[in-house]
DNA sequence: GAACGTTATGCAAACGTTTGCAATAGGGTG
DNA sequence: CACCCTATTGCAAACGTTTGCATAACGTTC
């Protein structure tokens, strides 16, 4: 551990050079001779030295760092634990990082509710990435009125002023639908809150596809998004009903995991009794049993479209929201 | 959007006061007058005014940052999407912010081999947390010795001169164990890679407890930490050799459900042929069917004591490692 | 009313980069 | 050799905070 922390100064003198021209070689500007450059870019790796990040923000005005934000609502806090929005952070990250910048995880709590205040103009990251609309985009609508660079990862058909970048739910609704109704379901469930807006559009779909088949009906089954509140609830309806379904549609893998579990507890048979589909193709529908038939969301590209979207709007463009295509996955349980 | 950025010293001049002055009051300073304090404090909400972070960061020499940087090997990249460790930044992120510290998420690709120039002599974060040691730990060891504030996830009993949090490895291989022997089982499997620090732990309390008991035999079968790499395995074991074991230790939850998907294929009963415990008590431990016996890691508690341990060092301490209690969560599949 | 103590505020330097502009060196040309 | 042009480098200001020290304001006391 040397003593002081080297400074850009230090390693010019070393190099017996101006602190200009040490700054112009390690940004590779081509002002500078190119063997000066080698040269001050050898003795900053043999010194260990590297650039304070927080002085070159200062001047630069520009922080390479992109802020992250899980947007939960606070009755739904748990939903954090969907494996499913963490991928999409993991995805994000990637993305992020190929482009030279840095993911700054946050979320409501420390960024209170003047994110542009505190992201931007507080100089800590150049853009902002939503995951999750939530119910109440009030916050975000503040935010990019404010002029914060913006991304949010939802419903692409949501009207506002920042793109939004989201799989086509409405059409995967209908996927989804279709198939049970093609695999002989005729009193069909959906499972979710269509207060969020993909949830929403997901469950347009489902209701259209059930209009358009004569002998089907639809029902709604209004709960949170965990697979706890999916197993009581599936419970309970078995309890007061009886099996009054015979296909299941459910918001997201968790749920529709939760649901099988009380369907098998009551010896329903899947799919022979009911046929179940899921949302997202988490790592546990294919290890499930039966397997899960889902639909995949494509967190890998969306990562990497909401972080150039992002780019696109740190340099000046005004990018439009994206659907991003989904899969059906068949599996076992449909 | 106002046109420009509204600086400490426009505030100041708002308010009729020196820059000092403004900035005392907003760090809540005693020196100044607390009508003062207040005065400037509403001002600066009312103008949606936020200090530079940039500025600030390299006026003070501290950014209040955290790096979180996961460290997966190259090969098993995919652990990654094991939720255990997404629930670990998860709960990591909630006690950072809880400290009023901010989580800068990295990983090997943006901060390279030299931690500590990217991290701290760039100025980018204070300390740094490494979840899972990984099996080289050569990065961590010279980042620790060039002086980097360093706390790791990981298996506690492992020397360094950097504090190790995590649960308490051995014991909960004998625990888990021990529970399958009292079960009845008697040819009992270990599924994972003792490569690893923390599992080479749960390895040797598995085999100790075995040991112990007459009649039992003990067999390793080493693997990536993946549902997939499980699945396949258990597959070709039970082609190969028929159903040799009565009983398996998984060193993850998602290990685990692979292998019971596979067992469930080929109809052999859970816990009646095989009785098997898991580790982590990720959600899906509780959802799956059967419900599987794991060892549950308080991750909530470990971001806490992370933290912690990476603020003390940050204080000028020097703290020890921790080993946190595990708790045995009996289910159905044992 | 002068001297003093206390309390509240202001001045100015410093943190470590980056960059517009000026300056220098080197080489070719008339 | 004077001139100019280009290729390189250096000077110094600026980014927006925080803080040690100086100063001012204001009672209090002899």
């Amino acid at each position: 551990m040397q003593s002081k922390k080297m400074k850009l100064a230090d390693l010019a003198k070393l190099a017996g050079v101006s602190t200009s021209t040490a700054s112009r070689a390690l940004n590779n500007n081509p002002l500078i001779k190119e063997e000066t450059r080698n040269k001050l870019q050898a003795l900053a790796k043999k010194h260990n030295f590297s650039l304070n990040a927080a002085a070159s923000r200062l001047r630069l005005q520009k922080t390479n760092v992109i802020a992250v934000l899980i947007n939960f609502d606070a009755e739904t806090e748990q939903s954090i634990d969907d494996p499913f929005l963490l991928k999409v952070v993991s995805d994000i990250n990637l993305a992020v990082n190929r482009q030279g910048y840095e993911l700054l995880l946050s979320n409501s709590y420390m960024a209170g509710d003047d994110w542009h205040g505190y992201f931007i103009d507080g100089r800590r990251a150049d853009g902002v990435i939503v995951v999750g609309q939530g119910k109440q985009q009030a916050r975000i609508e503040r935010s990019a009125s404010a002029g914060t660079p913006l991304v949010v990862w939802g419903d692409p058909k949501t009207e506002g002023d920042y793109p939004i970048v989201g799989s086509d739910n409405y059409r995967a609704g209908c996927m989804a639908t279709q198939h049970l109704l093609d695999q002989g379901a005729r009193r069909v469930l959906f499972m979710g809150d269509p207060a969020h807006a993909e949830l929403a559009e997901r469950y347009r779909g489902f209701c259209e596809q059930v209009d358009k088949t004569p002998d089907a009906t639809a029902s709604l089954l209004k709960i949170d998004i965990t697979s706890q509140a999916a197993y009581e609830v599936i419970n309970q309806t078995l309890l007061s009903e009886g099996l009054s379904f015979d296909g299941i549609f459910a918001c997201s893998d968790m749920v529709a995991l939760g649901a099988m579990k009380a369907l098998k507890e009551r010896y329903v048979s899947i799919p022979n009794d009911v046929r179940i589909v899921g949302f997202d193709d988490i790592a546990m529908a294919d290890i499930s049993s039966p397997s899960l038939t889902t639909i995949k969301q494509n967190t890998r590209l969306a990562g990497q479209v909401l972080v150039d979207k992002l780019l696109a709007q740190l340099h000046g463009d005004k990018p439009q929201p994206t659907q991003l295509d989904v899969e059906l996955i068949k599996r076992q349980s449909s």
